[in-house]
DNA sequence: GTAACCGGTAACCTACAGGAAACTATCATC
DNA sequence: GATGATAGTTTCCTGTAGGTTACCGGTTAC
């Protein structure tokens, strides 16, 4: 019946998961692409967006970046990828439907960044 | 009166404006130990933090990172730092009360975090 | 047959983040 | 005058993130 111990060590183990948590956010959405990439993919919903797309519409994404950042994507069931029998083959990337909770997230930065540079430069 | 090139021009430069806040607030926040950081003196607002003390009490940071992350946050104004004449002189670090407006988007990402913990899972 | 498109991969390189350990300087205590 | 506390700094080292360039295998179009 919950001992000062007991207590003690359940809020330690929590806030040593939260810490955990917050680490995986960033080690997961962190990389230099990822939230660009999210964004990018979740504002062109409609579209078919491609491997060679994708790299030519954004500036500086290298083709090894942008297979790795949009494998990590895909392992963690943000970015679904499927190939489609066209000659020459293409590949579809796009957001899931589970990606899509990051955009408040992303938002957030966004607004944080903003209004950070804002507060800076008084 | 916004012709489609006008239009077109400042809807880019939002966009981009955007992506530079998000990389912003990485950058400033993304350290491996800068919110974890704000996360320790948010909860300690009552208390006296001093170097060694934080030192101690957050495992596996060097004396070193830690110097030079809460240089970086005082930068940013995130935290404040103060130099007391105790014998031997001891200083003072506390979260500032613009620092704390970085506590919602920290507890977004333990959620995010803690949630696709879960989702992974399945 | 050769040039151009697709979706990548491989090899190499550099810069920086971050860890470990030793060191500095000041003051207090014993 | 040695020990230990304060708050850092300095030096050295390593791992990795990310960039550059060249390349591959398949297909179509000229």
């Amino acid at each position: 019946m919950g001992t000062i111990d007991i207590d003690g060590n359940r809020q330690e183990a929590t806030c040593k998961q939260e810490l955990i948590a917050m680490r995986d956010s960033l080690e997961i959405l962190g990389g230099k692409w990822k939230l660009m990439l999210l964004r990018y993919l979740s504002n062109r919903l409609e579209e078919k967006n491609n491997f060679k797309k994708i790299q030519r519409e954004i500036e500086g994404l290298s083709a090894k970046m942008l297979a790795k950042e949009l494998k990590d994507l895909e392992l963690n069931l943000l970015v679904s990828r499927s190939v489609v029998n066209t000659k020459p083959v293409t590949v579809e990337y796009r957001i899931t439907p589970y990606g899509l909770n990051v955009l408040p997230l992303s938002e957030n930065l966004v607004q944080w960044g903003l209004d950070h540079r804002a507060q800076i430069k008084r």
